[in-house]
DNA sequence: TACTTGACGGATT
DNA sequence: GAATCCGCCAAGT
């Protein structure tokens, strides 16, 4: 296979449907390496813009947000008000409903 | 070219 | 239940 590693999770981070979100764990895992979580995290910090990745919907496997980092806003609550816009359920915690909102991979 | 750091996550202590 | 360790790959210095 002649694509890198990086040039998937762009592949699959662009393929999440709005109103569903997808853990680094989970898009590590479909890029082939499960525990390459924070590879993905890596990678959204220095994606190219030009590629459009929707990577507000890549959360913690929790479900929480990186503090400190938002994307295409300066508070995190931006992060927040985005997937809120796309139909994403936030639980009472402030954190995402993966149990309801999860990307499965299709 | 080599070393260090970094949006993570699961297992272990 | 909280804290620590290890693993993975890419980008910056």
């Amino acid at each position: 296979m002649d694509v890198s590693f990086r040039d998937r999770v762009y592949d699959l981070v662009g393929r999440i449907p709005s109103g569903s979100v997808a853990t680094y764990g989970l898009v590590a895992f479909l890029a082939g390496n499960p525990r390459a979580s924070r590879i993905v995290g890596s990678l959204m910090a220095h994606v190219p813009e030009g590629l459009g990745l929707p990577c507000h919907r890549v959360v913690y496997r929790d479900g929480s947000l990186c503090k400190g980092f938002s994307f295409g806003g300066a508070d995190e609550g931006y992060q927040r008000w985005l997937l809120e816009q796309e139909g994403v359920v936030f639980s009472v915690d402030g954190k995402v409903d993966i149990a309801r909102c999860l990307w499965d991979g299709s």
